[in-house]
DNA sequence: GTGACATATAAGTCTGACTTTTTGTTCCCG
DNA sequence: CGGGAACAAAAAGTCAGACTTATATGTCAC
């Protein structure tokens, strides 16, 4: 997905990426570029790009007379895409399918809140096209064409809240969205529920009702949060 | 703040990265490293670094034969500390400060209700303390000494969520607490219903009323975004 | 023990030569 | 006149080696 080796950098990253964040090496630890670049068999100057870019995600810190050493993890930057993508592709996946899912319950409430206020027309149109979409796969076991139409959904009502930073959070949704048909639970069809919110949520952002979109979704969230079981007692 | 000039690269990055964020270059502009090299003086090997930095934050994207296009402001990371922190200091200041508070409004209740059910003890003590600060420093323009409370008091509920995506976003909200009370309004003393609704917070949480921390924070935002002119007609 | 000094180490920087990919042009043939 | 293949140029990518600089640490005198 995205941008496999774009480089020989990228490749020494998509290794020594997830190692990191897998926690392979823990935090204190310290590497040395020399090593490094022998290891990935590449020279010093890529390693060093490599270690750069590693260094802009606050995963390592490189220091003089010292080497590359491993921060600890409240350091990084979590909210890196890369980062994202690295930690769900490790066993810290459970762990960072409930941070991420618990963000989606504060942020798409208010974003649908926002959508119901400033979507336009045609936003209006594709949420209506999405949930529609969602209906007609929600039996028979079409579960990737209602991930799809599930997907596309949400990154709608992000955008169409008008702000950048939520905008910018459709990535995540999709990765959790796909995560949760891919691997985890979801081995039948989808809650009829669930649908039925959907469609409530596209009437109410096309009838300007902010109050219940955000309500709706709301309630789209927390059972995201149950199915994980993250709640209270 | 963090960290300045670590390398002839990051002094590069010093005076790209807000150029480039503020939109000095306008997306599919094309650059060229060596041409970029000379201009900073610096060799081509630390401007690629530059260069690869800027990669892993979306601002640009270096191709074969075509040279450093800089990408459309959609596709950045405008969740990394840096980023944020450059548009933060141009000319975007004042709709990068509605994004993150339009954020904060939307993640800070759900973190507020978090904290409640998970805070120790001892954060528990911290926000009581932070909240009293405010108050000692809510009157006689002690606007430097609230701030401090202020920021730790809003830290302290990320952290406590203990959820890692809000807690990363402590960095976040003390930006914008120290952009509205150096830059923005905020000549005189903080609103006194502001002060009592951080003490009733705090006392909310201690009593593990998840529900009550929820709804008093969603009342701090919602003053947080009135201050900016964010709400409906 | 404490402070100044020396030393070794690993990152940082620069340079120049070479490779690879990609784009756009040219030119030939249908 | 159009389309496709071959070609040439441009810019990033890669590598190797020499040199510089900061700094942690050990040493020695006091």
């Amino acid at each position: 997905m995205s941008t496999p080796g774009r480089g020989l950098h990228g490749r020494v990253l998509d290794t020594l990426g997830p190692a990191i964040t897998a926690g392979e090496y823990p935090a204190g630890s310290v590497l040395r570029t020399d090593e490094l670049a022998q290891r990935f068999e590449v020279s010093r100057s890529v390693m060093r790009e490599a270690v750069r870019v590693l260094e802009s995600m606050h995963l390592v810190e490189s220091r003089r007379r010292v080497g590359v050493t491993v921060l600890p993890e409240c350091e990084w930057n979590v909210y890196d895409p890369q980062v994202i993508r690295w930690r769900l592709a490790g066993s810290e996946r459970p762990r960072q399918l409930r941070s991420l899912t618990v963000l989606r319950s504060a942020v798409e409430p208010v974003a649908a809140g926002l959508a119901a206020r400033h979507a336009t027309a045609e936003q209006c149109a594709e949420l209506t096209e999405c949930a529609l979409g969602m209906v007609a796969n929600s039996r028979g076991h079409r579960l990737e064409e209602y991930l799809f139409h599930d997907v596309a959904f949400h990154r709608v009502i992000l955008t169409a809240s008008g702000n950048e930073m939520f905008a910018r959070l459709g990535g995540v949704v999709a990765e959790v969205l796909a995560g949760r048909t891919h691997h985890d639970v979801m081995f039948e069809d989808p809650d009829p529920a669930a649908v039925t919110l959907h469609v409530q949520v596209a009437e109410a952002v096309r009838a300007r009702d902010a109050e219940r979109a955000e309500q709706l979704t709301r309630e789209i969230t927390e059972g995201a949060l149950q199915e994980l079981d993250i709640l209270a007692p």
